[in-house]
DNA sequence: TTGCGTGCAAACGGTTTGCAGGAAC
DNA sequence: GTTCCTGCAAACCGTTTGCACGCAA
């Protein structure tokens, strides 16, 4: 059985050089489970490694979203947020109220895809869309 | 027959200080048929009274989101938009490529509202949704 | 006359940039 | 040895804030 390849292996693929920050800013987005932002893969690496700097964590982003090992969603807040591409296709639902993001099927969306096409001839890009709204528990 | 209250008359009626700055931003966000910018309003207010400084922009745009006479809304940018409640609920797809902004019928989203509800017991507040995607235009 | 609204200037917070030294290949 | 990557510091840009003056009511 033999392991699809990793992140890091692709980077090399890719040819860019493997630095030590690179890893650790590639390893603190997949070991996230929700949504990372540049400001917390900064904190969380800085605890082990005092010496990275904040713009080396902008500059390996840009690199990763352009090489497609990332994608960054916009959640509504004023700052925007990344996680793995292999996580795929996902939208949100964001609570005004108590801020959580669930995850939503993308069956939801078919429907909507399809007006799109059909009445406005247009091709949405469904592939990272947060919609706000207030989730169960804070409805009470 | 009537005219519909004004929002001059309304923000009167709610007791809030009428100024010539308030006016002309209400003016301004009135008579733009899209949806405006802060600094869009700035500059075009800016042109007949250079007096103006863009702070009473912002303050005076919080005050009309108070009282519900504007909206808001992420298209994306860096920065934020604003518009006229008056025109109500309404959806937009922004082409990606060419960044022109249309207008979506709400009826779109009748069944993700109702899959939200019923699978995710969440409300959605689908009141100014931003789809990214690719217009007629620039299919090609 | 009073208190709200304004202009001004300075700060904010997330992000970007130019530069020179240093590390990956 | 060469090229790319990094840390640093400073700038950027949209937005917010504290303050003192001034105008709407």
């Amino acid at each position: 059985m033999v392991a699809a390849t990793s992140p890091t292996q692709r980077l090399c693929q890719i040819v860019y050089r493997l630095t030590p920050q690179r890893m650790m800013i590639v390893a603190a987005i997949e070991s996230s489970g929700h949504h990372i932002s540049a400001e917390e893969i900064y904190n969380q690496i800085k605890a082990r490694y005092p010496h990275l700097n904040i713009s080396t964590i902008y500059r390996t982003l840009d690199l990763l979203k352009r090489v497609a090992l990332v994608t960054e969603t916009d959640l509504g807040e004023r700052r925007v947020r990344y996680h793995s591409a292999e996580r795929g296709h996902h939208h949100h639902i964001v609570c005004q109220r108590c801020g959580q993001i669930t995850d939503l099927d993308e069956a939801l969306f078919f429907s909507l895809k399809d007006g799109l096409r059909r009445e406005y001839k247009s091709e949405a890009d469904l592939s990272h869309l947060a919609i706000f709204g207030c989730c169960v528990c804070c409805k009470g």
